[in-house]
RNA sequence: GUGCCUGUAGCUCAAUGGAUAGAGCGCUGGACUCCGGAUCCAGAGGUUGCGGGUUCGACUCCCGCCAGGCACGCCA
């Protein structure tokens, strides 16, 4: 809020000084004792005026010092200019944050409607704890974008047509065999051997009996796959929701199929000229668009590949009206993305339109090994186990903490045993803090008053706060840009570090000094409401006590 | 072999081409008879994988290596 003044006032001045195109400059904290703020537009104008940027910058600086809305401005170094801002700017933040409470941060609506598809995982085994991480990837940039004024719709694809769903249901088959006491059945290599699939399997017996013993026939197919997809999907919901993710809407891959999109698409594709045949399959001309092999839409038996159904999921999307959509990808998806741009071109949908988030892969670790992880072999940690051992709080803040394109080591050990030392607990204390002083302020006869006293404020530690706290919405901006959730708990860090800073050397409810307890008690009030929509977004408890 | 991601303090990770590369954990030493010590303050700890290049300035951009991960299917 400070900074994007800060940033008009400095524009200003440059157009005053003759700069015809605005450069990308910026306007950020400045470094410890160097001023509240700093800019580099010195330098970046430098070039077009012909001057040094040092020389620019004491201009910048002398205009800036007029300005009510600082309190002193210099050059420093090769040209940086650095600011104090006035108190009254920092006091009249703070009474906002305080009135727009759980909307401080919310940025104006951008007309706009995006979706965000994540956790589309192969419905074929329990969640896993990299599955978790893009649920909740997913799942806080959605809120992310939300708040930075998109209309946001959360979306679930089930991938229910595949061939993985017939090993899926083949794979339980055997298991239910098995616990009728059948021998001589195995489930195939590339099959799921999971553990999972007996305990199904047991649950189906008791529900049917035997009466698909030994017979594997269309009937049972049918039977096992619809049995399989829903019981696999419905304890995927289950443990997806307990860490607070819930979709608005899930998608049928099969419905593609049914409701003939697939079929549009190839007749779109064929009328373009951008198929053939080979091998008694139809392939697209990926070649065409870029520097890639041509892939087979529709395999020689007739059946489409995973490949066509997605392109049909993405025309779907589109005419669905979205302006833009991202999906969130593991790292071992990457390969699929210059195809499918090639594919929304050669449907003519524009660039822009479709987007990729990619998240690099978890690598657990237990006794200090890395544990390795696959869903075919039945060989994997369950996010359900993880939420257990360490709770939702911890799973999702540890998830977001993490850049998204960083792999991210996770030592179950540590998470387990020691989940004290999880930042998570930093964070929160903070919030429980606060909290426990509106308690002993009631005590002490202090009601909260908005906007009192706050013009008794200023020394250094409050004004540390403060700042921190008027560049919340610049914070969303940045995260969601960047679709970088660790913007966001790294936040909330520095925060909860700049409160607990000024908590130790300025004690709030004084009754020697009440204007000065009462301008405090606004200071930590106006902390606690970002730190509860930081919260929120992050989809971590703002706890009232610890 | 080709493409993508990663390589930063003992460990886990930050740092849109900007000032002295920062946090947490761990380690060392301190802190108010007072609002929560799950806190605060200070300190030690770095050739940003290696070598070149671009410019006022490079962890960041370009080129070449090295190491790890992933992908190169009529799997998804």
């Amino acid at each position: 809020m400070i900074i994007a003044e800060a940033y008009e006032r400095i524009k200003n001045i440059l157009e005053e000084m003759g700069v015809k195109e605005i450069p990308p400059f910026r306007v950020e904290i400045a470094p410890e004792g160097f001023g509240e703020l700093a800019t580099n537009a010195a330098f970046l104008v430098s070039r077009e005026l012909k001057r040094p940027p040092r020389e620019l910058g004491e201009v910048i600086a002398k205009k800036l010092a007029e300005d009510p809305l600082f309190d002193k401005c210099e050059v420093a170094g090769p040209g940086f200019v650095n600011l104090w801002i006035s108190w009254d700017c920092y006091a009249n933040v703070l009474k906002k944050i305080i009135e727009e409470d759980a909307n401080y941060g919310k940025h104006v609506s951008k007309g706009e409607r995006v979706q965000f598809e994540f956790a589309s995982v192969n419905p074929t085994g329990p969640i896993t704890v990299g599955h978790g991480r893009q649920a909740v990837i997913g799942d806080v940039l959605a809120n992310l974008f939300e708040w930075y004024g998109y209309e946001v719709q959360r979306e679930m694809y089930i991938n229910d047509a595949g061939r993985q769903i017939d090993l899926l249901a083949y794979s339980l088959w055997v298991r239910y065999n098995e616990v009728l006491g059948v021998e001589g059945l195995e489930i195939p290599e590339d099959g799921y051997k999971g553990e999972y699939l007996i305990d199904l399997a047991k649950k189906l017996v008791g529900e049917v009996g035997d009466s698909y013993r030994e017979v594997w026939n269309e009937d049972a197919k049918a039977f096992f796959r619809d049995y399989a997809l829903h019981a696999m999907l419905s304890s995927m919901r289950s443990t997806l929701r307990s860490i607070g993710v819930e979709f608005d809407n899930y998608f049928s891959e099969s419905s593609l199929i049914e409701d003939g999109t697939v079929r549009e698409v190839l007749e779109i594709l064929s009328e373009k000229g951008y198929l053939y045949e080979k091998d008694g399959a139809i392939w697209f001309k990926v070649s065409e668009f870029i520097d890639e092999s041509d892939k087979v839409l529709v395999r020689s038996d007739g059946s489409p590949t995973y490949f066509l159904t997605d392109i049909a999921y993405h025309l779907n999307k589109f005419r669905r009206g979205f302006s833009r959509v991202f999906d969130i990808w593991g790292s071992d998806h990457h390969g699929h993305e210059p195809r499918m741009r090639a594919a929304m071109k050669a449907l003519g949908i524009p660039d822009g339109f479709f987007n990729v988030v990619f998240h690099q892969y978890v690598t657990l670790k237990k006794g200090g090994e890395v544990v390795k992880m696959s869903t075919r072999r039945g060989e994997f940690v369950t996010l359900d186990e993880l939420v257990e051992a360490v709770g939702v709080d911890a799973v999702r803040y540890f998830f977001s903490m993490i850049d998204a394109n960083t792999h991210l080591n996770f030592d179950i050990d540590l998470a387990m045993k020691k989940s004290e030392e999880n930042p998570v607990y930093y964070v929160q204390y903070s919030h429980a803090r606060i909290r426990s002083i509106f308690r002993k302020a009631s005590e002490k006869g202090f009601s909260f008053e908005p906007g009192r006293g706050l013009e008794k404020l200023g020394n250094e530690k409050e004004r540390a706060l403060a700042l921190q706290l008027s560049i919340f919405p610049r914070v969303l901006e940045e995260a969601a840009n960047a679709f970088a959730t660790n913007k966001l708990t790294g936040y909330l860090e520095t925060l909860a570090s700049k409160f607990h800073s000024f908590y130790t050397e300025n004690l709030v409810l004084d009754p020697e000094n009440p204007e000065v307890s009462h301008g405090r008690l606004n200071l930590c009030r106006a902390t606690e409401v970002v730190m509860k929509n930081a919260f929120k977004l992050l989809g971590v408890s703002a706890p009232e006590r610890m």
